[in-house]
DNA sequence: TTCGGGATCGTCT
DNA sequence: GACGATCCCGAAC
């Protein structure tokens, strides 16, 4: 069952935790790619100094698609090189994401495979800029609608599993929000 | 108009 | 463990 525009519509740390061991899917020209979601981290908008909406910054330019509704997608080149790509969540004006920082593999493995190029698997998606190699995510897809189309969030049946809470992952310039325990990873029982 | 730096990754030592 | 790749945005001049 695909997640739908209520999911979306909370805060950036619930969002973040209740993503986590959902399904990302991908409807890609080759074929359907799909991975648990197995780490993520919260933005928390305005007040947050690790996020790009902080002190709505980039409001009329990178970070404007985070003002609309919960649910559509913020991508964004990093080093000049990888995309990262996240969720924007909750209402509209609350410029709040979630980044997805890395997924397990379940579907269209031939088709990441052939993307990743000789990567060992366990290598496939474990990071932000390496999932969207994968997934064939890139700036394309930013503002994208996660609620309908080719890019959603599945619902899974999936339990045994704990979510486990720590820091954010090279945000040291973020001062005293550096800390905050807004990262969420997966771990099975 | 320029300048600085980044929510990363793969390669090299 | 360290570094270079390489582009876009935002802030300052």
């Amino acid at each position: 069952m695909r997640l739908n525009r209520e999911f979306y519509r909370q805060n950036a740390v619930d969002a973040a935790k209740g993503l986590v061991g959902k399904l990302l899917v991908h409807k890609l020209p080759e074929g359907t790619v799909s991975g648990i979601i197995t780490e993520t981290e919260a933005y928390m908008g305005p007040d947050d100094a690790a996020a790009h909406s902080y002190r709505h910054k980039g409001r009329n330019g990178r970070t404007a698609v985070l003002y609309q509704d919960g649910g559509y997608a913020y991508v964004f080149l990093i080093y000049g090189v990888y995309h990262c790509f996240n969720i924007g969540v909750n209402r509209p004006g609350t410029p709040e994401c979630v980044l997805i920082r890395s997924l397990e593999p379940v579907s269209g493995l031939d088709v990441i495979n052939r993307r990743r190029n000789g990567v060992a698997v366990e290598r496939w998606c474990d990071g932000p800029g390496k999932l969207c190699l994968a997934f064939g995510i890139d700036k394309s897809h930013n503002g994208a609608d996660i609620c309908g189309g080719t890019l959603y969030v599945e619902d899974t049946a999936m339990t045994g599993f704990s979510v486990e809470a720590s820091r954010r992952i090279n945000i040291d310039y973020a001062g005293q929000h550096r800390d905050l325990p807004y990262r969420f990873t997966l771990c099975y029982h």
